[in-house]
DNA sequence: CATGAATGAGGGTTCATTCAT
DNA sequence: CATGAATGAACCCTCATTCAT
């Protein structure tokens, strides 16, 4: 085959690959990892059930890729916000907003990918088994995110706009919590809310938590 | 049958049926709410499987007994302590301290409980029929909850011990995101953390936020 | 113990044993042999499910029970009609009522019966050895009963009344079918129907068949 | 995919589905609704237990379908027996007849559903939610077919073969009882016994009952 | 590559029957 | 004898995964 035929095919390759992922996303947003079927996914990208398996290994395949693909579009988004210019509460309202917007509807992906982290510990050992690059990918993404968040911080702390005594990698999981907070709560209301607000309120919390007289 | 008799044989039942939950807690706290297998809980709890429809209806009376239990037990004792004499700080961290404790090692089951919420909001139409008198207790003893959070708040507001332009509710619904941070901190490490210097960190931030200079 | 002590336990026993049955009677007419619980008997029958089995040794034992103890009471009442006084017309007439009449609400255990005898020859073996004695008394019952109609045939026939080529015995499965096909329909219509007009009908049917021209 | 083709594997689906009813029609007729086991119906068709549901919804579903296909294939044989030329001897013949062979060995599923109607009347509002279509479809074909019966004997009257005060309704249902009641005999014996006599001798019956005298 | 179909492996649930009090 | 509780043994049904075309 020519080298132009073998890429012009694997372009194909990777659009399908992205379309299922597209379909995963929205059914896994909404309906977390356990109550989500490949056959729901598979009908969300129009393929069979069992095409999924010319693209993916198993259900998990698909779950990590999928969070791996988010991961990396996040991080992307991220990384330039926090390289950019401005003040450290202008850089967290263009965080947090673009977290909120960057994914529309879908927002619930990241609590599913959440839960996914969180209940899936005991059964790391065995996803690491069968799925051992997947699985470090989604480990180091996600450590990466932690880091971008930490290195915001930390740069804030150094220009004096953070005066807290909390580490600065615990002010950051601080943060992730109160925007998985608005999520669960756009989640269990069925649409997102006011954005602005929500953002608005946030950063005075974040910025002075409850104003305790000192 | 005697009233005696009677009397101990309700014991002896209710004895059992929080065995069960004991167990059930245990292992929907590890595995969240789908990767629970009924039989799991049946062994943990020292019974067959089938004897556990001696005491629930089903598996998600299970769950929504044991959540109403736990709920009914967090929220005295939250009762207790917002209620008590000091300042907001001291009862804040006596509040953020008693969640940690008092269940020791199954501070995994806030996570499923909430996940559960999350996840099965779709659901809870269907719920709602099978269960009725179950999920709108849950669901009362939730709110309950939360409205314990927002009492402490609007008093310590009144008292000038709070001074941030966010509603009372959406604060108090920070301090829960942020409790749920350290569990699933804990979750995924595989046991609990330095509960003294958790709940420091959480106060300071809180109180003050990041610090940010005005 | 006295004698007299003997009998009278004797008694209740039987009381009990009968007030079980009345229990099965309901419910096996109402639901057939699969949908009846023993739950639901014991229940009806103020007792519970365990004991049952203090009683009747199990599921098959109080339904072969129920199954002899009205074929006694129907085959009693069906001889003495037999060999009463009047024509082959009156007692026939007389015989349907009494089927239709002495069951009342609960001719629905005619078909029961009848569909197990059918349904569970396969198994029959299975059921003599399990219950030897139970299922050749239900057997002999069942032939009695048959003999009692071809009785009453076979003195029609001598006296005149009866002039077909069909053999007695089939004749008699005929009128017995006649008067299952009414039990079916008042089961599907959910209660009984005029009984003196089902017996005229049924009369007239089995007296002239169709009534075809010779 | 080409036309041609997907006609095709619409045939083989329907052979397939077809496979199972045939195997359906075995078991259930040999053991009735309730202890025929999936499994079972599976293994006679040569198929997995689970395979069945690529095919049928639930268990319920396979047997309506049953019901359903054996009551179009009657009711068509029927209908043209009625429609054919003759006396209404010689049609009612062919109709007894028919019923007795067309199903060969397999007569027993006639029982299996005339149980099946008679005993889930209460349980009907629950199929019908269920299984509406086929619920429906299969109370609409039992009518038409009672509804050929009942023409049968309509015609008969109108050209003076019939001369009784009884309604040709209920003496359609007579005769179904008497063909009922030789399928039993046959289910009891274990196989089938003498079509032509047992045609004769229903024939004597019918037209003639007891033949007693007026 | 696409897919309809097949299936193993399980999971929740039911229920007759047994046991312990 | 009465019964609440315990349970083994099924059974129906689901679903991720595999296979054949």
């Amino acid at each position: 085959m020519s080298d132009a035929r073998v890429k012009k095919e694997k372009a194909i390759r990777e659009t399908k690959t992205n379309l299922i992922l597209d379909a995963a996303l929205k059914v896994f947003s909404n309906r977390g990892f356990h109550d989500t079927r490949l056959e729901d996914i598979a009908a969300a990208a129009g393929f069979s059930k069992a095409s999924l398996y010319n693209y993916y290994e198993d259900k998990e395949d698909i779950f990590l890729s999928l969070a791996i693909r988010e991961y990396i579009r996040l991080s992307g988004i991220l990384k330039e916000i926090i390289e950019s210019e401005g003040s450290f509460e202008e850089r967290l309202r263009k965080l947090i907003g673009a977290i909120f917007k960057v994914f529309g509807s879908h927002f619930g992906i990241f609590l599913t990918i959440s839960n996914f982290r969180t209940v899936n510990v005991l059964n790391l050992e065995r996803l690491s088994v069968h799925h051992e690059k997947r699985a470090s990918m989604f480990k180091n993404l996600h450590d990466k995110i932690s880091d971008l968040f930490v290195s915001l911080i930390a740069t804030a702390r150094k220009n004096g706009e953070v005066n807290s005594s909390v580490d600065d990698k615990i002010l950051s999981r601080y943060i992730a919590a109160l925007i998985r907070s608005v999520l669960m709560d756009w989640k269990i209301a069925g649409n997102m809310g006011n954005t602005e607000e929500e953002i608005e309120q946030m950063i005075q919390f974040i910025k002075n938590g409850l104003g305790t007289r000192q």
